[in-house]
DNA sequence: TTAATGACCTATC
DNA sequence: CGATAGGCCATTA
């Protein structure tokens, strides 16, 4: 299992209606520094519709402007579809829709 | 193998 | 609070 396999995973296995960080995705995928390896292997992104990329957020529950694949307010749009709210501050309530093992 | 890049995170000014 | 610098790991050329 080669680590962006195991990122794959880990992302495909976050459920609907919550969000992960990517701190949080690199930690679940052998080391929480891989946090940038996570960005960078959602950013090849192999099976698109597969992923949730756009359950992914940076730690901060903010939406990565590189990210954008349609619009930040796509990433959003899809998130709000899914039930998660946002803050005013236009980031994701990472205190109640953040993703954990043991909900 | 070396050098360079990145959808990050943390610390400091 | 906003901006800058450094560090971490893996992938790619």
């Amino acid at each position: 299992m080669n680590t962006f396999e195991r990122i794959y995973e880990v992302v495909k296995s976050i459920p609907k209606g919550k969000v992960a960080t990517y701190g949080l995705v690199a930690l679940l995928a052998g080391n929480p520094r891989l946090a940038r390896v996570v960005g960078y292997a959602l950013h090849v992104n192999p099976q698109p519709g597969v992923i949730p990329c756009h359950r992914v957020v940076t730690k901060n529950g903010e939406v990565s402007k590189s990210f954008a694949f349609g619009g930040e307010n796509m990433q959003r749009t899809l998130l709000a579809e899914e039930g998660v709210e946002f803050l005013e501050d236009g980031r994701v309530d990472m205190s109640r829709f953040l993703w954990r093992e043991n909900t």
